[in-house]
DNA sequence: TTGTATATGTAACGATCGTTATATATAATC
DNA sequence: GATTATATATAACGATCGTTACATATACAA
């Protein structure tokens, strides 16, 4: 089964890109504060197709979601899993929360599961269970870096590795917090070396 | 002037209630969530009683702010600051976070503030200015009470209040975040000794 | 060429949004 | 009682919401 070789029109647009672009709308806007017209204006698409080819507005969403939680992660992620040395990796995750929670203009603000969580659970069924299991995941995914460097020697045989890595998102819940609000990128870097060594030590 | 002692047909029902009963929606809906007939029914008032009281949504939702700003504070700040010992207190602080952002059905979940940025920032006008001040007042609220701690020798010369008073802070909004994602209280509450530690050594 | 299937663009649907005329009810003042 | 001022209730406003008929365009299969 090639997408090329179906019957019937084939589509101008690609699906990728359009479901990008309405992760991105729904990201700075919220759900609520995202209308159809938004969406079919940054897909580049009209109403209809957009229906056939997602469902309605909160299947998109669902969609957007699946989508983020398939990629490879946040940059803040990235940027820690990239780093050797582990207090420079939680650094960098840090300052890679900061700067994209601060940041103006360059795409939208702060964490997509943010924005879900804060605009979308209780109004829109089928989020909650996502978020839960999102939030977990990467929960998982940070602490396994840090069991990483256990097994290196560079941490200590008893650090608790889930718990600092808790500790070490729940800190960016704060940044991105702050940064929604106003704070700038400046105010919010004054404690952050403070900040890895609670995470490490 | 003496409200009593003015001339027209007199008010039926009390603005401050319906204040803090437009507050209840909002922090629970969201500013988009909300709809004028959410609120009405909520206060207890007609539309044009509303207008002619508060202004349009956008002035209501501003005066409930302001409202909050004005009130002693929320239930954490209140129980952080009636403990004697600080580690105790920073340890209900705690609790009474991770208790409010996952209590069903008794009022809205977690922090209006947080309600406020989330939903409201960049959405409506006037909202980003208050945040960043009231914020800040909070970090204010909770590294004075450190410092009065150091004062009285329970805590060390040194001890850097308004640094800890904002990664509390921020620990309240990962509580809150995960809260609103799904998380249960008995889930959060696995951390929050060495939370503790981490807040006041 | 003739069907069949899918995608597209236009245009409009009913519902709800925030908001406001309009008329009526209730108080103080003259 | 008459006047004036404010609050209330009903009802409706235009705008926008999410959504969908409908007709048209473009591909494959026969």
């Amino acid at each position: 089964m090639n997408d090329t070789n179906k019957k019937g029109r084939p589509r101008t647009f690609d699906m990728d890109d359009a479901l990008l672009a309405a992760m991105s709308i729904f990201w700075t806007k919220g759900y609520d504060g995202t209308s159809m017209r938004d969406l079919t204006k940054a897909m580049g698409i009209s109403g209809p197709s957009l229906y056939a080819a997602f469902g309605d507005k909160r299947e998109l969403y669902l969609k957007t979601i699946d989508r983020y939680a398939d990629v490879d992660g946040c940059a803040p992620i990235i940027a820690f899993e990239a780093e050797e040395d582990v207090a420079k990796a939680v650094k960098g995750f840090l300052l890679s929360v900061i700067h994209h929670s601060t940041a103006q203009g360059d795409g939208p603000k702060g964490c997509f599961l943010a924005s879900c969580v804060s605009t979308s659970v209780g109004v829109v069924e089928g989020v909650a269970e996502r978020m839960t299991s999102a939030i977990e995941e990467t929960d998982f995914r940070l602490a396994k870096r840090f069991d990483l460097d256990i097994q290196k020697g560079n941490l200590p045989k008893g650090f608790p590795s889930l718990e600092r890595a808790r500790l070490l998102y729940d800190m960016r819940q704060g940044f991105v917090f702050r940064g929604r609000a106003g704070w700038t990128e400046e105010s919010l870097l004054t404690d952050i070396d403070d900040r890895v060594k609670m995470v490490i030590s």
